[in-house]
DNA sequence: TCTTGACCTTCCAGTGACTGGAACCTCTAT
DNA sequence: ATAGAGGTTCCAGTCACTGGAAGGTCAAGA
């Protein structure tokens, strides 16, 4: 199979895909032609890439993931670590964005948004009057 | 007052100030010995964008800011806008990653986590018995 | 058979917002 | 005189792609 077919099946665009095997997480067959020949192997570990990804883990994440998926004598208590650390990030960004959004909206409803200069927004982030 | 002192009054490091002025955002004085001469209003102006960029700005935004903090005839309803339109990114952000942590939560918790190989993550990752 | 157009290939550069490090200069105190 | 703490510039690396150029390959139609 060529790349915009596995690129379709797995859900990933034909240059993430090529960049994968740059970064060796994938390693397609080539044609004769210098083609790269994707198997269905090749496809189920591209469509687990991209579930990983969308599930925020970073490439090397993935990368230890996928080599866990491929060792069928895993420890599954390897795969939970990984998640759960992920899984502390990502409520951590959440907090962090939180806080922002509850900054920023309170700025927002105090500011009259017309055509006049004041403006609590500026003045927060200017320190001048803290709202 | 040299980088050091303002980085510590902005409440950022010396490396980002020197940043910031390659791209624009600052233009420090230079003393004759070639070091930057940081004013009161550079170190207003660096704690301004310490701020906002602390809101999760980005550099354009926060340049655009800085423009309108600095034009004492601005309408407040530009700023506005800008903070308004970063809010909802924010809260897109918010969507995603919440919708990732409770994914995750989920495969986490059905996760034994022990030495046994079977792993609810990594089924659900590789897309064959859907959590 | 020739050509067209859709594929494929590699390689290089750019993104955002810094950050680390090397090599070198300047100031202050001893 | 020297040591050490500052300052300077410039280059490269981060992360995970993404865009584009230049060129090779293939299948279908005139």
């Amino acid at each position: 199979m060529n790349i915009s077919d596995a690129a379709a099946r797995a859900g990933l665009p034909p240059k993430t895909i090529r960049y994968y095997e740059d970064i060796g997480l994938v390693t397609p067959d080539r044609d004769p032609n210098g083609y790269r020949s994707f198997s269905d192997v090749d496809v189920h570990n591209l469509t687990f890439l991209a579930r990983s990804r969308a599930l925020g883990f970073s490439i090397e994440e993935c990368r230890a993931l996928l080599a866990l998926y491929e060792d069928k004598s895993r420890a599954s208590a390897e795969v939970k670590k990984i998640a759960e650390d992920h899984l502390e990030e990502i409520e951590r960004k959440i907090e962090d964005l939180t806080a922002m959004r509850d900054t920023l909206s309170h700025l927002v409803r105090n500011c009259h948004g017309d055509d006049r200069p004041e403006c609590p927004i500026l003045d927060n982030m200017s320190g001048e009057r803290p709202v």
